[in-house]
DNA sequence: ACCTGAACACCGTTCAAGT
DNA sequence: ACCTGAACACCGTTCAAGT
């Protein structure tokens, strides 16, 4: 009975050494392979490796690369979901745009890749929760529009900017050097030296305050 | 007499067909591509094609794929060239984002390859003359960098998002019934009914009014 | 219903070689 | 200095076939 049981397990784990492959699995594969290396190495044939499963097996589960990777962008949505709804729009918004940021950092290509806003659920859920935060604030229908696509915008924006001019020392220097001997064409860059070195958490707080005072005094004039 | 500057003509126009190759000529080349067929299907083969060229032959003047992607990324931005500078501020940085806008939809690759901000010459001259016209304005560097970073991501974003939201009319029903099926999870995104089909022109404008107003306040409260 | 290997039509890039 | 063809090591995707 010991001995029918143990080989049962055995059986069971060497049969079976992965779980039935899913739209879910592949999607986490995906992640697991863009965040290894940030260049976007992603490949059908090395994420089938991963899965441990042939290439073309995959194309049963979905229809083309392009559907993994909105797969993959819908999923970092998805893992930071919307907080629940306080009493201050403003602090609701801010919490929704941080967390999002945070993620974004965490999975950079997923900022980088700027395909359509793959409308999946991770991203509709998101979009719901800024539309209606705004619209509980009291904000026009345009107004809920037009903000949550700047917001959107700010958020995906400036995590890709700061991930894409993460520079070398050298290249720091070199490009410091650079607008210096260029100063007659550059001269508010070169002399701010703010362009290639700069505090990205202040640049995403402060742009996101224009945006919000901007939002509130429009809603304080009582525009259309 | 003239038969020899006859024959010149013809043995000049048949040995030299083209010009000799160059960076620009590859960056006008690639622009062209580019715009052809939104895909992104440039090909370092089909560049080479179109220029008359070996396909090798690119990789004397280029050492990347990527490098070209930059060239013809910068080349949009130099084709708009900064206004000449007024006296009023808002109106200085909404002509330069406005006009960046229509040669993003001119060239909508330009806006969905979010690649690094190639830091080249098109992209310098606009970003000095933004942070330029806000230095002017009274702003505090801290300001102006952030400012300059939020604009140039609602510029960018709201250009892709428009590019690439571009549904058919099937696309858009069938979004639309999905919606208000899942109406429970997404219920102000189905009631608004302007996630799918939306005016882009206006919600570029009111973003941009968010910004410069929330901008003109922090001014006006003398912040730090 | 789910998975497979072989094959097709491409890629970007390198290299030794030409003028 | 500038250009070339052949070749390398890959791609995404399809197809006929297996269970």
């Amino acid at each position: 009975m010991a001995e029918r049981s143990r080989s049962l397990w055995l059986r069971t784990t060497s049969a079976r050494p992965d779980p039935p492959l899913t739209v879910e699995r592949i999607t986490a594969a995906a992640v697991e392979l863009l965040d290894e290396d940030d260049v976007g190495q992603l490949t059908m044939r090395r994420l089938a490796d991963r899965l441990g499963v042939g290439t073309t097996t995959l194309y049963w589960h979905v229809d083309t690369k392009e559907d993994v990777i909105d797969l993959a962008v819908d999923a970092v949505f998805a893992a930071t979901p919307p907080p629940p709804p306080g009493d201050d729009w403003r602090a609701d918004v801010t919490t929704l745009l941080t967390e999002r940021r945070a993620a974004l950092l965490r999975h950079p290509w997923s900022a980088v890749m700027r395909r359509r806003p793959a409308v999946g659920p991770g991203f509709l859920s998101w979009m719901e929760f800024l539309q209606a935060t705004l619209t509980r604030a009291g904000f026009t229908s345009r107004d809920v529009t037009a903000a949550s696509w700047v917001l959107y915008s700010h958020v995906q924006g400036s995590a890709a900017s700061q991930a894409t001019l993460r520079w070398s020392v050298a290249e720091r220097r070199e490009g410091q050097l650079m607008l210096e001997r260029h100063s007659a064409s550059y001269p508010t860059l070169a002399a701010q030296r703010h362009l290639l070195d700069d505090d990205w958490d202040t640049n995403f707080a402060l742009g996101l305050a224009y945006v919000l005072d901007g939002l509130t005094a429009r809603a304080a004039a009582g525009a259309t």
